[in-house]
DNA sequence: CGACGAATTGACCAACCGGTCAGTCAGTGG
DNA sequence: CCACTGACTGACCGGTTGGTCAATTCGTCG
């Protein structure tokens, strides 16, 4: 009922953002080729040919979901860009939010590793021009002026420490149900002790040290 | 010719191991549904029917290659337990090993991440019980190690060290693609300089210390 | 030699895949 | 009112999939 001229996308989602809902779901669950269009057409409630007239092709679809995907996840960080207070703080405060939008999105998360696997050096380019590398540069840019301002050590390489940080969320997220049966691991269930205790090494090292004696 | 009795593992190898090293590229390059047995069958040099013969299904042809990886895999690590020197040098070795063996194994590691990325917690189990876990806890052991000795602080997981040192090898495998098109990153190309930084960081922490000022 | 089991094969199958197509229907502008 | 358009659909297509099966070859033992 009251219709709308522009596409819609309030109360009941247009189809085509049903349609792209119910990929980003199956795409990101079952991976680009276990996803079959009959599958994602129930899902999204319209026939399987209705997809083919919003979308030309499969391939289509998914780069559509994707490039949607690496939409939401470049607005999510850049929200948080503009933090406060000191370096650590800061850093913590990415280190965490990052994690916690991983373990939210998982669907997307999945998308994206997934899609890297596969279509490692050409998408690779796609990706890191499109969303991945502007966001990059912002946290190299944080630590660099966290360098700048004395607020940490000088001889370390920032990309280094972005690479670091980053890896660990995304290899939590992608190995937890391996963590979760180490008898060693005591945070595969608790992202903030696990965000928390990894920012501390990350910034103390392992290495004894005079700051803080035993 | 000169038949042999045992199923044959030098000249050419028997129609099983060839089957199980197509399956194990295939697999690897395109994953398991891209997979398909006629492929499999055309790039081993048999029948397809004949890889049904072997295996019951296309699922135990592939669990069957899964094994296979996680031994070898396994038999890598082992082999470099027994490490000398004190504990910085044995877990820099560890680390440039472990790095080195998965961009090596590149099919290998890209099967397993998958695999973990798709079959989540039921996998996850049983890689860990199979052949990670042993491994992960031998790492902690080193770690723990080092501690006891005095080599390194108290107050860190081991646990987490391990976790971290994992994390950042198996990220810069399958992000290398991009961290290529970063430009602050200098060390896409040169694992070794990867594994150098890394360690450096990881030992010595990113805040300023009163050992090396400045 | 003959026999017997394992290895191997091509022909074949139902099911499903991505994609097409002719056509229905609702809304809109003239 | 009609003409036109875009959203939408069920039926259908050729091709491929994992899997089966009867039949043949091969190696070995008696």
């Amino acid at each position: 009922m009251q219709a709308a001229r522009i596409p819609a996308q309030s109360a009941d989602p247009s189809s085509t953002a049903r349609i792209l809902a119910a990929a980003e779901a199956l795409f990101g669950e079952l991976g680009f080729d276990a996803a079959s269009m009959s599958a994602i057409a129930t899902r999204a409630g319209v026939s399987k040919a209705n997809i083919f007239h919003h979308f030309n092709s499969k391939q289509a679809l998914y780069q559509a979901v994707l490039a949607n995907a690496c939409k939401e996840s470049r607005t999510r960080i850049e929200r948080l860009e503009q933090a406060e207070g000191n370096f650590v703080d800061r850093l913590g405060h990415f280190a965490a939010s990052h994690l916690q939008g991983i373990l939210e999105h998982a669907n997307l998360a999945r998308l994206i590793l997934r899609d890297l696997l596969e279509n490692g050096a050409e998408r690779g380019k796609e990706l890191a021009e499109q969303s991945f590398g502007p966001n990059f540069a912002k946290l190299v840019d944080i630590i660099r002026n966290g360098q700048a301002r004395g607020e940490l050590r000088k001889d370390v390489d920032p990309a280094m420490v972005a690479v670091m940080l980053i890896a660990a969320n995304v290899y939590f997220f992608e190995a937890r149900d391996l963590l979760r049966h180490f008898p060693a691991v005591d945070f595969a269930d608790d992202p903030q002790r696990y965000s928390t205790k990894m920012l501390g090494l990350l910034l103390g090292g392992i290495l004894p040290d005079t700051r803080n004696p035993k």
